[in-house]
DNA sequence: TTTATTTGACCGCA
DNA sequence: TGCGGTCAAATAAA
């Protein structure tokens, strides 16, 4: 297939950046005024999804996004330290990602990331909420050693939409009440733009697929009062043993002792893409402390060493630097594999 | 009738 | 060879 130029890829994640971290600064502005929890998992999911998208384009689809444990079985990746992919890579790991991930059943080259879901049984849920997709099961299987059985779930729209998501939910043992889940690809099936009837009961929760979408929270009070009792815990559990990442631009924390969120932004650099990153996340669990760290970003070299490097990198802060002011995109319809994934949600909106 | 879930069987990997 | 993951027929629910 053709390529897209580097050029191409470099102005196109520089774009995403930007996105992304205008949704950052929105978030910190909510952070300090009156919103909605609907409001910050939107924001929450827009920034998400910007992250995935930089993630694509950087690794391959290869993401390792603010998860417990992520253990994407990841080819190295190789991002230079000025933040743009080395092109031979970067169209390699383009390609790999159709290969891999979304044109074949290669899923073990997918990425893989897990989070952990505390459920208030006091709601009456006895399962892990929705995530935002639309879930089918189609398994369960007890697991050597663990008390509960592991249920495996893929992406409802699999056939129609050639989604290949998948994710496992398992019990925690020690804490009956918390949710193991694994998730397995990216979504390249747009279910944003779906809007799903929601589940018939609270005890299908557990056992049915997790249909949702955001309009259908904010119209529901109990998946939204759900939504208060839900908490996420991500921890990233072994940085050396991660595979090369991506990570993503910070470009404001929230000081969880602090109870307030203030903008990094003057501590970057333009060091992009190199770095470990450990971005508070803003919290809609949480009304007392708003704020809660969600992860470990990593965006560093395969040969990283555990350091306490903590640069904090942003995209470019304003709109005019953008690298794509006035410009055309010149990637041409030839030079883009027609089944490469564009409609990752989030990568062109 | 359609769609989703359950569950035993099968398969691949370590 | 055992275990985890997936398939697919049977079953249940809408």
């Amino acid at each position: 297939m053709e390529r897209v130029s580097t050029w191409d890829l470099k102005v196109l994640t520089d774009e995403l950046a930007q996105g992304m971290e205008k949704a950052m600064q929105l978030r910190f502005h909510l952070c300090s005024t009156s919103h909605s929890e609907a409001e910050d998992l939107i924001l929450q999911r827009i920034i998400s999804t910007f992250e995935k998208a930089l993630c694509i384009l950087k690794c391959g689809g290869h993401v390792g996004v603010a998860h417990v444990g992520a253990q994407a079985a990841a080819p190295e990746s190789s991002i230079s330290a000025d933040g743009s992919s080395r092109s031979d890579d970067t169209n390699k790991n383009i390609k790999e990602y159709q290969e891999q991930g979304y044109a074949s059943k290669k899923r073990k080259l997918q990425p893989t990331w897990t989070e952990q879901v505390k459920v208030n049984s006091e709601n009456g849920l006895e399962g892990p909420g929705d995530d935002g997709y639309s879930w089918r099961k189609y398994g369960q299987k007890d697991i050597l050693g663990a008390k509960y059985p592991r249920s495996y779930y893929r992406c409802t729209y699999r056939q129609g939409r050639n989604c290949w998501a998948t994710k496992q939910v398992q019990r925690s043992d020690e804490d009956a009440t918390v949710f193991e889940i694994t998730y397995k690809g990216t979504h390249t099936c747009k279910q944003f733009n779906n809007v799903v009837p929601p589940p018939t009961s609270p005890e299908k929760q557990e056992l049915k697929s997790n249909n949702s979408c955001y309009d259908q929270l904010e119209q529901n009070p109990m998946l939204s009062n759900f939504r208060a009792n839900l908490r996420v815990n991500t921890e990233v559990s072994d940085i050396q043993e991660m595979p090369a990442y991506f990570s993503f631009p910070s470009t404001f924390a929230c000081y969880e002792k602090e109870n307030h969120c203030s903008p990094i932004s003057a501590l970057i650099d333009d060091n992009h893409l190199q770095g470990t990153y450990s971005p508070l996340f803003y919290s809609p669990a949480t009304s007392g402390s708003n704020c809660f760290s969600t992860a470990t970003y990593q965006m560093r070299d395969h040969d990283y060493g555990g350091n306490d490097n903590t640069d904090i990198m942003s995209a470019h802060a304003s709109t005019n630097n953008s690298p794509i002011g006035g410009m055309e995109f010149s990637i041409e319809p030839a030079e883009i594999d027609p089944n490469f994934p564009f409609n990752v949600p989030g990568f062109f909106t």
